[in-house]
DNA sequence: CGGCAAAAGTGATCCTACCAATTTTTCTCC
DNA sequence: GGAGAAAAATTGGTAGGATCACTTTTGCCG
């Protein structure tokens, strides 16, 4: 765990790039001037200017490549509208962020309008399909679980919501390759997937709900089985 | 919205500074040397240390302030284990991070043993007493309000859920500044308010729960009133 | 046309010098 | 001796130059 503060905008060079990159309207993917030219373009020094640059990198909007130039990798962030959060997660904070990440999950199934679930029902079953013939391999496996979750956060419409989950899964990349290196978790969480998008096929609510908790509450004890938590929340 | 990325720990000079802050096992608040010493101590050159030193500022680790020294904000950023999340929510996507806010602040009661209870209450009735005399003006009342919400998310016990709300509720901030103008809001507020602590001092989880439930409807509803939502969820 | 070497362009690092804000020390005056 | 102001020292902030390392482009040669 740890921090935040929004506060990064505070930076005169960071915002002047992000200023100069709305002005001219780039794309993600498109060069910027060599930084030679933008401290003559900005007004400022060339310390000064990699200084924010390298901020910027960090956060993951520009992407510096020595030798060929510096690319915008996301578009149209606006320090002045718009809000950044840089959360440090800890890693003895595991039992924080499952708990964080079940909460937004559980959140997303309410969000979701019931006229929408055949439409989910279809989704799952084709991520759950397509892994039919693989081999149960531990990266492709990762990606469907991921993606087979990121289904429904998506149809709650809330993307942010969605960026803090694989955020926090991100997080969990260890534990998860651990997890999925079990056959018999694997075994089980598929079949609690097929449930859960046999629940939307449904059209229960309650159903659908009692089903993904049963899948969080299940995967939870298989983390803590092989992670205890030192600290539990009480 | 938008991405989250935890790609960062990438940078030589900035896991360089991480590592010294653990060897030295510095402590938040702690001063580190000066850039000068810095720079002998690690073996770099000043430039691509304040380039590090910039990063680290951006993630809220370090606090840099000019004439006096660096300072350590947050400690013991392990660049191999932790993970640091960035999360950036954009302007239109108020509602979202109403949501967002919700869920975790509802999801906080339930995590707060009952035993808690009358310690909550009388911290809760604290920052309720000490706006008593206060005339209730803007930043106060914004104060308070930031408060008595924090006082319960830590009683939760996870402070990544604490961070996350403080973060979303900074990205508020204009929402916030004019509800809070409003004498009947603020009144209502406060009514609310008070409602939740009494009920913590009864020590029913149910009355409890239902009662910050109608508060975050309540906010929600006048929030929607100056601020339409263009595009609601559903 | 293809391949290879040179040249140009770009970011990376280091250095020196100086500016600006803060803290500490020193000195003056009462 | 104490208080306050002035001076000095310390610290981060900015600027620019020189040079290294990597990539891309150019152009020569076969």
């Amino acid at each position: 765990m740890q921090v935040p503060g929004s506060a990064f905008a505070e930076n005169k060079n960071v915002r002047s790039i992000l200023e100069f990159i709305a002005r001219r309207e780039l794309q993600p993917g498109q060069r910027l001037p060599s930084e030679r030219e933008l401290v003559k373009l900005l007004g400022t020094g060339r310390n000064s200017l990699r200084e924010a640059m390298k901020v910027l990198e960090a956060m993951g909007i520009l992407d510096i490549r020595h030798g060929s130039g510096i690319f915008l990798r996301k578009a149209g962030f606006q320090p002045g509208q718009d809000a950044a959060i840089w959360l440090v997660v800890h890693k003895n904070e595991i039992c924080n962020a499952l708990t964080v990440r079940e909460a937004l999950d559980l959140r997303a199934i309410d969000l979701i309008p019931p006229r929408d679930y055949p439409a989910v029902e279809r989704r799952l079953q084709e991520t759950l399909d397509a892994l039919e013939g693989v081999a149960p391999v531990g990266e492709a496996l990762l990606d469907h679980d991921l993606e087979f979750h990121n289904i429904i956060r998506r149809a709650s419409g809330n993307e942010l919501l969605l960026n803090i989950c694989v955020a926090l899964t991100g997080n969990l990349y260890d534990e998860r390759r651990v997890l999925f290196g079990r056959k018999d978790r694997v075994e089980l969480s598929l079949r609690e997937h097929a449930q859960i998008a046999r629940a939307f096929g449904q059209g229960d609510a309650a159903l659908v709900k009692q089903a993904y908790a049963a899948h969080l509450a299940s995967t939870r004890a298989s983390i803590e089985a092989v992670y205890p938590i030192p600290d539990a929340n009480h």
